[in-house]
RNA sequence: GGAGGGGUGGCAGAGUCUGGUUGAUUGCGGCGGUCUUGAAAACCGUUGAGGAUUUUUAUCCUCCGGGGGUUCGAAUCCCUCCCCCUCCGCCA
């Protein structure tokens, strides 16, 4: 949700946001619609005074004249009944209008199309060197039998996996790990339910714009999260936090589900591009004079977190035509995928500002000076995909996998992942 | 799933039977002040959110779990949904 004042003010900056993340909205109609909305809210407001003011004097008046008045009342409640109606069916359109406004993007973030326009900030760590051609996960995890993407087709579907022996091993010891590592950071750590209600989806940004990606429950209206992040904003929905509490941490640990609408064919088999999979995700509630201070920090720690598992990465500063619509600015951290020679997105950290805090709510309070929170959101483990870069990364010439330091205290004293 | 009870302002808790000037009594908490070396206590004052008009000042509207209805008028009456509590059943 975009404040208001910039609609009515400064609709400039609207449209050329819109412009510049190549979006389809069209502003004009909405200022249109505003201003209409607006008189007749003036209109009913009017009558609504009139009334309550005739309310005050009826119980005093006496016979004819309190006859007069009731029928006086009961037309003019006809007249009421009229102009709101309009105006409820204005304001649906209007608010429905509004909720395809994107967030105003930072200044930092470049100006682009697509994915291609998005930019290198910088690489971290370095290229494993192999002495042989390196396989990708979905051999090495099938000849180890720890990924099994097979027999799921029998049981769910496509892109779905089964994560075995010690795959599943180490999807807690990175768990158990990463963790840790947050809630020393002062995080507070946090299993968030999965299945929420449509109003959570609309608050944190994921609708309207990317309906088409989640699921659905058939019984009950409630959709499958694809991300902690939504829980974790939602949580605070319509409250006041203190501005002492501030920043407030969360790191979640979710299943997340995606349908992975419109990505026919891509990245199949093997667990990369799945329907299910695990992750922890970081949430941050900040002061607004901050956010921007916390956000880079946010970003540091997912950088610590594949730093400490021996990753190499780069960190993508993502275009305006490539971040979703309550982002103000993306970073997407890539690792470097042996088995697919890429760069493969393992993490992606977002600034939302008060986009998903005004459709949620949620402000803070300091003294009597209030506004809305900032919200901010990073990966701090995406469990498949680390595997996946674990597996390829650390994959040896006999096709044995070996286990990061920091995992090995999880490990139960397995070393390397070897055929059974 | 069955039976019963309940959802009121930051919290506690009246008001609902008997609809009318009640955004709502009261207590606590919070904030400001008096007093005090300081603090506590006491006393005085103040204290919800959102929205429209407006340069300011100010005026007005909406909100007593959500939605709908009856009525000139609803926290109060009716319908419906949700949530919480107690008991029973079922269950990881």
């Amino acid at each position: 949700m975009i404040d208001l004042e910039i609609l009515r003010n400064h609709p400039e900056i609207l449209k050329n946001e819109v412009k510049k993340r190549g979006l389809d909205v069209d502003i004009d109609s909405g200022i249109t619609m505003d201003k209409k909305r607006r008189s007749l809210i003036f209109e009913v407001e009017k009558i609504r005074a009139e009334k309550n003011e005739a309310s005050k004097h009826i119980p005093a008046l006496k016979g004819d004249q309190k006859k007069e008045k009731i029928a006086e009342m009961k037309q003019l409640n006809k007249k009421l009944e009229l102009l709101e109606q309009d105006l409820n069916q204005l304001d649906r359109q209007f608010f429905s209008h509004m909720a395809h406004y994107p967030n105003i993007s930072h200044e930092s973030t470049p100006l682009g199309k697509d994915e291609n326009d998005n930019v290198v900030v910088y690489h971290k760590g370095e290229k494993p060197q192999f002495a042989f051609t390196p396989k990708n996960h979905i051999a090495l995890g099938r000849k180890l039998d720890i990924l099994d993407d097979q027999r799921p087709a029998k049981v769910s579907g496509a892109r779905f996996v089964y994560v075995k022996n010690e795959g599943a091993l180490l999807e807690f010891a990175l768990v158990q790990y990463v963790l840790n590592l947050l809630v020393d950071k002062g995080f507070i750590p946090m299993i968030p339910p999965t299945m929420v209600k449509q109003e959570a989806m609309y608050g944190t940004g994921f609708f309207p714009a990317e309906k088409t990606q989640y699921y659905k429950t058939e019984m009950d209206d409630l959709f499958l999260v694809g991300t902690a992040e939504v829980p974790l904003c939602a949580y605070h929905r319509d409250e006041f936090l203190p501005a002492d509490d501030l920043p407030i941490k969360y790191a979640g640990f979710s299943t997340c589900y995606r349908r992975e609408a419109g990505a026919h064919g891509k990245d199949m088999g093997g667990m990369f591009r799945v329907h299910q999979f695990d992750k922890l995700e970081m949430f941050i509630f900040s002061h607004p004079r901050n956010s921007w201070e916390q956000y880079e920090k946010l970003r540091a720690v997912v950088e610590e977190i594949m730093t400490n598992l021996g990753l190499h990465y780069r960190i993508m500063n993502m275009c305006t035509g490539d971040i979703g619509n309550p982002n103000a600015k993306k970073y997407d951290l890539e690792a470097w995928l042996p088995g697919q020679q890429k760069y493969r997105e393992l993490a992606s950290c977002s600034h939302d500002t008060d986009y998903q805090a005004r459709r949620l709510n949620i402000k803070f309070r300091d003294g009597k000076y209030k506004d809305y929170v900032h919200t901010m959101n990073s990966t701090a483990c995406a469990i498949g995909r680390t595997l996946i870069a674990i597996y390829e990364n650390y994959q040896t010439k006999e096709g044995h996998i070996q286990i990061p330091r920091v995992l090995k205290p999880y490990m139960r004293g397995i070393e390397t992942i070897k055929p059974k």
